[in-house]
RNA sequence: GGCGAGGUAGCUCAGUCGGUAGAGCACACGGCUGAAAACCGUGGUGUCGCCGGUUCGAUUCCGGCCCUCGCCA
């Protein structure tokens, strides 16, 4: 459940260092598209409260790709080189230890991001079946390819019917991961990644902003992007040891590939789609406070505050 | 100005031997459990350039006009 704050109340006056009662307990986490201003709400919010800013971001990850994936200062952001090959499970662990410390020193975490998948394992325990087994990937991947899609679902149903229930023959992704698993004595199905169990007592803000205003301020960025010199960036990654997850970071190739009239048109468009893809996950995540963001920062800001301090907190799962 | 090619969905284009149309992309919506800026599913698009003729019926055939591109002047 979405609640939306009213953005021309006059709220009260919020005092610049908050009495110790009033500091927060818990974790504070904004979502939003890009361009939405999380990174910067949530450097705000470390001015005015003990807080630890922690990423929640697949593409920031990385080192190397600073302007294209937008970085700005935060824990587990440039931590791993392009060679390296991501995971959910790995950041899941990195962020909850993140966030444990920084509860443990009294300062709020504030987990900021737009990979919904990240964000969503940072906050709660997404209970993720095993790796696969050196080799397993590749053998089901030439079945899939080798027999096709029916054939492969058709396997699957044989060894984990309920996996295949859940998994439609054309993904190919799915289908291989599910083969894998049954395999190893596992399966794909799980439900828990639509639960409110997060780990701690929660806040959980949502960065909402009118359509044309984030296709705007795309746009523009997107610009400054190739004027602080994507391009050289882009193709300097290339140049070096890229895994398969890094190599999928948007707009990477084009940028690197594309005259530049053409490479900032698809680079916008596809910043366009990974918003309203981003807006789709921001819809579904449970508990999620929508904050009207298309205004200046410290109304955002205090906004945020107000929420925290007033006891809208989502209670972490059992304690109810 | 002459010759040729073409004008069909937001874009690129297919098609209808005359019975008012379709792919890809884009877009919208949904799903997602160690790849998620990934992957998959579902869906609507429309005065078929304009005017007229033939016809029961024209986007399709005929005539004229307009526009675009190429070649020649």
């Amino acid at each position: 459940m979405s609640r939306r704050l009213d953005g021309g109340d006059k709220r009260e006056e919020v005092p610049a260092l908050p009495a110790p009662e009033r500091i927060l307990r818990g974790v504070l986490a904004i979502f939003g598209p890009t361009a939405s201003g999380k990174s910067a709400v949530a450097e705000a919010l470390a001015d005015r409260i003990p807080a630890r800013v922690i990423s929640a971001d697949s593409a920031q990850l990385y080192r190397g790709l600073s302007i294209l994936t937008n970085q700005s200062p935060a824990a587990l952001v440039a931590i791993w080189d392009l060679g390296h090959e991501a995971s959910v499970a790995e950041y899941g662990r990195l962020a909850h230890a993140e966030i444990d410390t920084a509860l443990a020193a009294g300062s709020t975490p504030v987990v900021v991001g737009g990979t919904g998948l990240y964000f969503r394992a940072a906050l709660g325990e997404l209970d993720l079946p095993p790796a696969p087994p050196a080799g397993a990937r590749a053998r089901w991947e030439a079945l899939y390819d080798e027999r096709g899609g029916e054939a492969a679902h058709t396997l699957l149903a044989e060894r984990d019917p309920e996996a295949a229930a859940a998994v439609h023959p054309n993904d190919r992704r799915r289908v291989v991961r599910a083969l894998e698993l049954a395999d190893a004595g596992h399966s794909l199905r799980g439900d828990r990644l639509w639960t409110e169990e997060w780990r701690h007592p929660t806040l959980v803000v949502g960065l909402d902003v009118p359509v044309p205003e984030l296709d705007r301020r795309i746009a523009e960025r997107t610009r400054a992007m190739f004027e602080a010199g994507v391009v050289e960036e882009a193709r300097s990654a290339l140049a070096g040891p890229l895994s398969s997850t890094a190599g999928k970071i948007l707009g990477l190739r084009g940028v690197a590939e594309l005259p530049r009239e053409e490479a900032e048109i698809v680079l916008a468009a596809r910043t366009r789609q990974l918003a309203a893809y981003q807006r789709k996950w921001m819809r579904r995540i449970p508990g999620l406070v929508t904050v009207q963001a298309d205004r200046s920062l410290d109304e955002v800001v205090d906004d945020v505050l107000a929420l925290a301090r007033g006891g809208q907190r989502v209670p972490a799962g059992r304690e109810g």
